[in-house]
DNA sequence: CAGGAATATACCGATAAGGTAATGTAAAAA
DNA sequence: TTTTTACATTACCTTATCGGTATATTCCTG
């Protein structure tokens, strides 16, 4: 989870990921489109590599890459594990029915 | 999007989220559960709650902090944008399916 | 095989981020 | 009012990371 959200938490690799969204790029075409030199879009697709958000595929002498769904699968059930957090919460009316053990004494306040 | 990610994009910011997922949390409990000295807590918690992940109400002397939805519910969003992508995806059937300008010389291979 | 195109790697300098210790501050308790 | 508790802030050091330039590697093409 970490080595996913670290490799998002960078905005050039952000772009990446985002235009990979569009579909599969060459390592050219994402330095074009996203006006970056070549040397740095490739070291932060190999961060991106590594945490298993691309896949490249040779075709002739460049890489072609495009985005993997795993970790995307993983940082969704993450979140979910969140949604009874809201769920649960009487929210607002929570301000009062604070039943914390906060002081650990009864005074109220 | 950027600010939330890399709030997260830290173990021991990651690890008091998800500790605060349970229910809200004193700095306190934070710096026990966690075993962290206190300042680093309080370090982490100042960047979490700038990037509005968590919110800190006060009783007596102490801080209560607790999670705050809006960031998750963008995340969600967000990822949500990458679906069709899948969905799209005729997966190893494209691997042929290239109809890509790839090489934008029709030499294949 | 020489040359060029596409991409990756190595190395460097600068900046940012995490961790620690010391200190500041506000509110309760004595 | 002094002390203590709970937390925040500051200063400092160390390490990681980003961006840049130069160079290597791979594969196609003539």
């Amino acid at each position: 989870m970490i080595t996913t959200l670290s490799a998002l938490a960078e905005p050039n690799r952000l772009h990446i990921v985002e235009l990979l969204r569009d579909g599969p790029r060459s390592v050219n075409e994402i330095v074009e489109q996203l006006r970056l030199r070549q040397p740095l879009v490739s070291k932060h697709l190999r961060v991106l590599s590594q945490a298993g958000l691309v896949k490249a595929r040779p075709s002739a002498q460049q890489r072609i890459y495009q985005l993997e769904e795993r970790p995307f699968d993983e940082l969704d059930t993450w979140l979910k594990s969140f949604r009874r957090v809201w769920e649960t919460r009487l929210d607002n009316l929570d301000d009062f029915l604070q039943e914390r053990k906060a002081a650990q004494k009864p005074n109220k306040k």
